[in-house]
DNA sequence: AGCACGCCGACT
DNA sequence: GTCGGCGTGCTC
């Protein structure tokens, strides 16, 4: 028998199945997704393969072995290489990229190459000399890496040479980071009876051995551990019963915990109408089985979370799983903690803040059919479960759910491939769904379910819009408008808390020189430096660069450097000048870096003794906190200039959120928005909660400009240290791809042009964008234009990116 | 990506 | 004959 088999091995040129003979002893024992070690290349290296299909013979003449299995846990079933095929084909994407992205890291078998000295002959040759007597400094067997590492000149030929003469051997050691936990414990070999009467003989002599006999006839199995503590003895005592063939010791395979059990059972509560209403359409669909989506459209704090458990409720009792995707579980602690009371030890959690190895053991339950509701970010579409009944995507319109590495997919995309297959429910939910969706939504793809009210009968907040531009001709240069701190002073006052939304760190964007204009600029990338006040340097955002503040212009030598535009820190600053007693937090990046940093900030604004939270967007999502009656938007209008065409759903997103977060107890809310531009749609509408209206607009103009959801876009990018290389690449791309004006639909090109960026990291980037109705069809010729690209030794060292749906054109 | 293989020039 | 450098083509 013939296995075809992906071999793990990063290149783009070897991503193709591979035949292998299958040695009888594993027929039978592999299957799809079975994890095998296979030699490979010309070396025979030992690496890690993936079974895709078997078959009874191969056109390959010289066919090499399976040598073994590597994990006995199969890494994928028929149903999940269904999904490689269609995200290879869809993003374009390897076999390899796609399989690490579905499996838990750590895994992976890693296969080292060692070299060994097998005969120290003298030799003739000083380098081959050399080699020995490295070899014998380390014990006479080395990894091959750090001996060829101890060497100028490549060595790689000469020992090859030694090995084929016998003087030297090559050996791979595999090892894997992540695998089953496991702890000693302990059985008895003889009968309890037994136990109990040499027990008794050693009463006297060994008491501790006595008091193991004893426990272990009455418990079938026991860590050593464990037997060691409640016996009041050490491991010593257990080695002795070992010896006199009364125990026998085994490994235990235990699981990680990735939370804490529950302790409380909650019960659930009454629905209102609009939640009963939601969960009846809902559960209808689920227990017909046929693929359905739905948009689930509630306003925040409508009391979807509870929709979204019944819902599953529904697909447990037909016996079927179900899949919950959040933007990023660190900040929907409260809904997990909700979903552990209901629903207990079936749920496998998945969060950023796991290790490998509970990781590997929350994925490991799911596969054997212990976990049957799996919570997590984007990945855990790929959860490897038998039966969905419901996938829910909380948030639906979160740019999280998109990858920004390859395998380049997006959650909602495949979540819809599996829920084709499953016959499962879709429920994508948000309080402002992304323009598609609720396009899809409004056509009739997806049938549209609304929450109008919120769950506690509290109402939105009221909000007002300041215009700053009244503000500077009054006189008031400062961050904050009149009204803002009235607002702020009376919260105070009240002892009630404010969340301050400023969407960009540091503290001022750009730093000039007055006499000649001289702008401080990263050395690797196109973009200005931000001021760090407190640190007292400049930093670069998208590389790191940190070099030391100036006072005097390394230009021209003035003193007259001015500090523009701002970050949190400047409005955390300006904060404690106009208010020197209110306690003061701020929440971005450069605070939350260090571990946990993210919680000890929430932890200390719950406890209410903190009157202002200042953030970045951070701030804007997720956060319940019945205090907070108060929300300020600073500057609505940092996100409402980036040239995209998404930028004003996305400004009426988080601004629609950051007010949410105010009102949310028995007080009434408020939230003043201070902006540049309060003519714009997207800041208008958000006064009145109006998606609708934001939508009708937002929908017209995508239709003018043909922009999705009228269009798909296709990004291609290039990049790399030589530009003339890099946009050489980018218009040979171009010409690789032919007349694609001859597939019958429409297309635009634009381009190749610089990104907006035009360097980052010391790579100068370039662009292509392709607008067409139909992005599938354009799979082979786009496919054919990279491999073209990346065969061409001209452009060696251009990285060529292919983003179907990109979150940003840059 | 690695590696073999072939070819070439330098050194001795 | 030995060594090192470099381009090319293949990996079951």
């Amino acid at each position: 028998m013939i296995a075809k088999v992906i071999v793990d091995h990063r290149s783009k040129a070897v991503d193709r199945p591979f035949d292998y003979i299958v040695p009888p002893d594993l027929e039978g024992r592999l299957t799809i997704g079975s994890r095998v070690l296979v030699p490979f290349s010309a070396g025979n290296a030992e690496v890690e393969g993936f079974c895709i299909g078997f078959s009874e013979t191969s056109g390959v003449k010289r066919l090499k072995k399976i040598l073994r299995i590597a994990n006995e846990l199969t890494a994928f079933d028929e149903d999940m290489l269904a999904v490689i095929e269609f995200m290879r084909e869809k993003y374009l994407a390897s076999y390899l990229d796609i399989i690490h992205a579905i499996l838990p890291g750590g895994t992976n078998l890693r296969s080292e190459e060692w070299i060994i000295l097998s005969e120290p002959s003298p030799q003739k040759s000083e380098v081959r000399g050399r080699i020995i007597s490295v070899l014998l400094d380390n014990g006479g067997a080395m990894e091959a890496g750090m001996l060829y590492s101890m060497f100028e000149t490549d060595i790689k030929a000469r020992v090859r040479d030694m090995i084929k003469k016998n003087i030297l051997s090559r050996e791979y050691r595999t090892s894997r980071s992540v695998g089953d936990r496991k702890i000693r414990a302990v059985r008895l070999r003889i009968t309890p009876e037994e136990a109990a009467e040499t027990a008794a003989q050693l009463e006297k002599k060994a008491p501790v051995q006595a008091r193991m006999l004893e426990i272990l006839s009455v418990n079938n199995f026991m860590s050593t551990a464990d037997l060691s503590r409640f016996a009041e003895g050490s491991a010593s005592a257990v080695t002795a019963l070992y010896k006199k063939g009364c125990i026998e010791l085994f490994d235990l395979v235990i699981e990680r915990r990735a939370f804490k059990k529950s302790k409380s059972i909650e019960t659930p509560p009454e629905m209102t109408d609009e939640q009963a209403a939601a969960v009846f359409t809902i559960s209808t669909a689920i227990n017909e089985g046929a693929q359905k989506t739905f948009l689930l459209h509630g306003v925040t704090g409508s009391g979807k979370t509870e929709v979204f458990m019944r819902s599953i409720q529904a697909a447990l009792e037909l016996g079927k799983g179900a899949v919950v995707l959040v933007p990023e579980i660190s900040l929907t602690p409260q809904m997990v903690s909700r979903f552990l009371a209901r629903f207990g030890e079936r749920i496998a959690v998945f969060h950023s803040h796991l290790s490998q190895g509970e990781r590997y053991d929350q994925w490991k339950r799911i596969k054997n059919g212990e976990a049957d509701i799996v919570i997590g970010a984007r990945s855990a579409v790929f959860a490897p479960l038998k039966n969905i009944g419901v996938i829910i995507m909380d948030e639906e319109h979160s740019d999280t759910y998109k990858s920004e590495m390859s395998p380049r997919y997006h959650a909602r995309e495949v979540a819809f491939f599996r829920a084709e297959k499953h016959g499962s429910t879709v429920i994508l939910a948000s309080a402002t769904p992304s323009v598609e969706s609720y396009f899809m939504a409004r056509t009739g793809e997806y049938e549209l379910i609304e929450m109008k009210k919120r769950y506690n009968k509290s109402s939105l907040p009221d909000i007002s819009i300041i215009d700053m531009r009244g503000e500077l001709a009054r006189g008031n240069r400062s961050m904050f408008s009149g009204a803002l701190m009235r607002e702020l002073e009376k919260n105070i006052e009240n002892g009630e808390q404010t969340i301050l939304l400023m969407n960009r760190r540091g503290f001022s964007t750009f730093v000039s020189c007055r006499s000649c204009g001289y702008v401080a600029e990263c050395p690797n990338c196109s973009i200005s430096l931000t001021y760090h006040k407190y640190e007292n340097n400049l930093k670069c955002h998208y590389c790191g660069h940190t070099q030391e503040n100036y006072t005097i212009c390394p230009a021209c030598g003035s003193r007259y450097i001015r500090y523009f535009g701002g970050g949190t820190q400047r409005v955390e600053e300006e904060t404690r000048r106009l208010f020197p007693a209110a306690s003061i937090l701020r929440m971005d990046v450069d605070t939350t870096s260090r571990k946990h940093g993210h919680e000890k900030i929430l932890k200390q604004f719950a406890e209410e003794k903190t009157d202002i939270l200042i953030g970045t967007q951070m701030v804007a999502k997720g956060l319940d906190f019945e205090n907070v009656t108060l929300v300020g938007v600073v500057s609505a209008d940092t996100m409402l200039h980036i040239n995209d065409y998404r930028s004003a759903e996305r400004t009426f997103d988080i601004l629609e959120q950051v007010c949410g977060r105010a009102g949310r107890g028995r007080k009434m809310g408020r939230a003043v928005i201070q902006t540049y531009s309060p003519e714009n749609e997207a800041v208008k509408l958000v006064k009145t909660h109006d998606y609708k209206g934001f939508y009708q607009g937002e929908i017209t103009e995508r239709k003018m400009m043909w922009y999705p959801p009228f269009s798909r876009i296709i990004a291609v990018l290039f990049s790399g240290e030589n530009e003339e290389a890099v946009s050489g690449a980018s218009r040979f791309f171009l010409k690789a791809m032919g007349d694609i004006t001859l597939i019958r639909q429409n297309i635009q090109i634009l381009g190749p042009i610089p990104s907006a960026l035009s360097k980052i990291k010391n790579k100068y980037r370039w662009q292509l964008l392709i607008k067409c109705t139909d992005d599938d069809s354009l799979n082979g010729i786009l496919r054919n234009a990279e491999t073209a690209c990346r065969n061409d030794a001209r452009f060696d060292g251009v990285a060529v990116v292919i983003d179907k749906s990109p979150n940003m054109l840059y």
